[in-house]
RNA sequence: GGGUCUAUAGCCAAGUGGUAAGGCGUGGGACUGCAACUCCCUGAUGCGUUGGUUCAAAUCCGACUAGGCCCU
């Protein structure tokens, strides 16, 4: 059985699936994009050491920052765990909706790829352009970032609504808006007790500058308050509006993307969440 | 007590006689190689209250209310 953890960033993922995978003898794949890193730890809520409580975890803590590592590399890294382990029960925790679809689903990337920038291109160039190689394509004109990326793939067709595996379940953890935004805030705070603002600025006295650094929430913010820009107050309040939104990002993907089967977390209670979510698999 | 300035959506804010810009937040949505990314859509029959001038008022005049500043 392979049991996906999904829900929003703080609703409690990392907890159910350690419960989950106690429960279920399984093991943890890891799907959120910016934990595959080493060292962004407090910034991404990473899982601590003795939180893993012997479970065995992947695909986590592992890339440098200074790499990029893409869904392309993690759907080729996850379907290799789980091919190597046919018997075993797997738990794929974490909220990036696309690697959790592009590992299980029938999403397949050209191996091949050009690498223009396009950048003497208006939009509109460049989205007329984008017709000339598709004419049905669906990306906004002003979505530059994604007609440069369709521009230099390969076209490929495939289903992406196709899931490869067997016996997948998708749990979603959610609980109310204003509850979740409540523990989003709370948790910045906590993020900044156990000394969020020295582990970015580690990084920025290193001058990293990677793709990693620059897109996780919590870093580019302080080293623009590093950097003079904003002030501390700000940079925390930045770092709690992002994850907010990014939040609602992802109930929007979960909510169109994927089959999930929600599930609203007692949070006085989670024993009594843990057995609703057993009980639903079980049945 | 006297003088003066201000009063526009949850917040910031433009408009100073012709039928309410914009930004932020909020809510909704897209997403097939950067996805904690990128992008799209979204609000006031109404401009503190009230009376008046005018064909026409958020815009001009009076009163009232609230707030800021100055004087006593």
């Amino acid at each position: 059985m392979i049991i996906c953890v999904c829900g929003p960033t703080g609703v409690g993922k990392t907890k159910m699936s350690i419960e989950l995978a106690k429960k279920y003898d399984a093991i943890i794949i890891n799907c959120d994009a910016m934990q595959v890193y080493k060292g962004l730890d407090i910034g991404t809520a990473k899982i601590k050491e003795e939180e893993k409580e012997g479970i065995k975890h992947y695909l986590i803590d592992f890339v440098d920052v200074n790499q990029n590592y893409t869904v392309y590399d993690y759907q080729k890294d996850g379907r290799k765990i789980i091919a190597a382990n046919p018997n075993r029960n797997i738990i794929i925790v974490g909220g990036s909706g696309l690697y959790m679809k592009a590992l299980l689903y029938d999403y397949e990337f050209a191996l091949e790829e050009d690498n223009e920038t396009y950048d003497d291109l208006t939009n509109e160039e460049l989205y007329e352009k984008a017709l000339k190689k598709d004419k049905n394509i669906d990306i906004h004109p002003n979505n530059r970032k994604r007609l440069i990326r369709f521009l230099n793939k390969k076209t490929t067709s495939f289903n992406k609504d196709k899931l490869l595996y067997d016996n997948v379940k998708f749990i979603g953890l959610t609980t109310d808006r204003d509850n979740l935004y409540n523990i989003i805030n709370n948790r910045v705070e906590q993020m900044f007790k156990e000394g969020l603002e020295q582990e970015v600025r580690a990084f920025y006295e290193q001058k990293v500058y990677s793709k990693a650094i620059m897109t996780a929430i919590g870093y580019k913010e302080l080293y623009a308050y590093f950097d003079g820009k904003i002030s501390l107050e700000e940079a925390k309040e930045q770092i709690k509006q992002k994850s907010r939104k990014y939040a609602k990002r992802q109930y929007t993907w979960y909510a169109h993307q994927m089959k999930v089967k929600w599930f609203l977390v007692d949070y006085q209670d989670f024993t009594k969440t843990i057995s609703e979510v057993v009980n639903y698999l079980e049945n």
